[in-house]
DNA sequence: TCATATAGGGATAAATTAATCCCCTATTGT
DNA sequence: ACAATAGGGGATTAATTTATCCCTATATGA
């Protein structure tokens, strides 16, 4: 794994939590291991512009943060199931309130973040 | 400003809001005005581990997407001031939630992350 | 025999973000 | 004359994160 060369920022809560959710698909995976979808395959159709390997990646911080588990049976072909753990279930009402405020305000952020991405609609 | 060359999703309201939230010191940034610290001295002097240099350029991403506002006086020396928006403002609780859930758990997160970034707490 | 599904990882390149360094303006106080 | 304060930005490098490419293994179905 990469080493870090900067020691990150532990001081306040928001520092924490940015430690264990930051990364492109955490919170996608998060919650749709919440939702029911387990296999790494699942949550691969489910999050179809991630490429497998960094999905792989992510779900192994998501497990040393202890977010969640990973389950292995022991069968051919393989079968691995994630699920949250109990420490990883309190973060989905967080995720699910960045979630609501985020399809609360759609149109709206829509349109900030695409003149801030695409210039030219700043006519 | 840096152009991307990758266009972001922006399918739910997860992707969108993390377009608006993502950068090192937003959220900070944030929190920092609503409890009243309007002027960048002040809002660098509270995030000392932060340069001049990326507060600015934050704070210019956060008024691009509409969640702050900023006001300059024509005096000398200058004297500038940002505030919330009314957008801004909404964003605030769920600012507030990560906050909360990242001290409730402060000693757990503490451990997992450092057993994560320090290799060597892993005997 | 060959493609498919399942799960995973090493090595490397590209993209993105943040940090550094240095510079500018104008006034007030020493 | 010079430092300090207040706000800001260009250019460059470093750090970090994602994406790409390619390779492993086994069993099943066509």
């Amino acid at each position: 794994m990469y080493e870090r060369k900067i020691i990150p920022n532990l001081n306040c809560g928001l520092d924490l939590i940015g430690e264990v959710l930051y990364g492109k698909w955490k919170i996608r995976l998060l919650w749709f291991i919440h939702i029911g979808h387990k296999r790494p395959s699942e949550l691969q159709r489910k999050i179809p512009d991630a490429s497998r390997r960094v999905l792989n990646i992510q779900l192994k911080e998501l497990e040393e943060h202890e977010l969640v588990t990973r389950k292995i049976y022991p069968v051919v072909p393989p079968k691995v199931e994630y699920s949250l753990t109990e420490f990883g279930k309190t973060v989905i009402p967080v995720i699910a309130a960045l979630g609501q405020w985020g399809d609360e305000h759609e149109d709206r952020l829509r349109d900030v973040i695409l003149k801030q991405v695409v210039p030219s609609l700043n006519e």
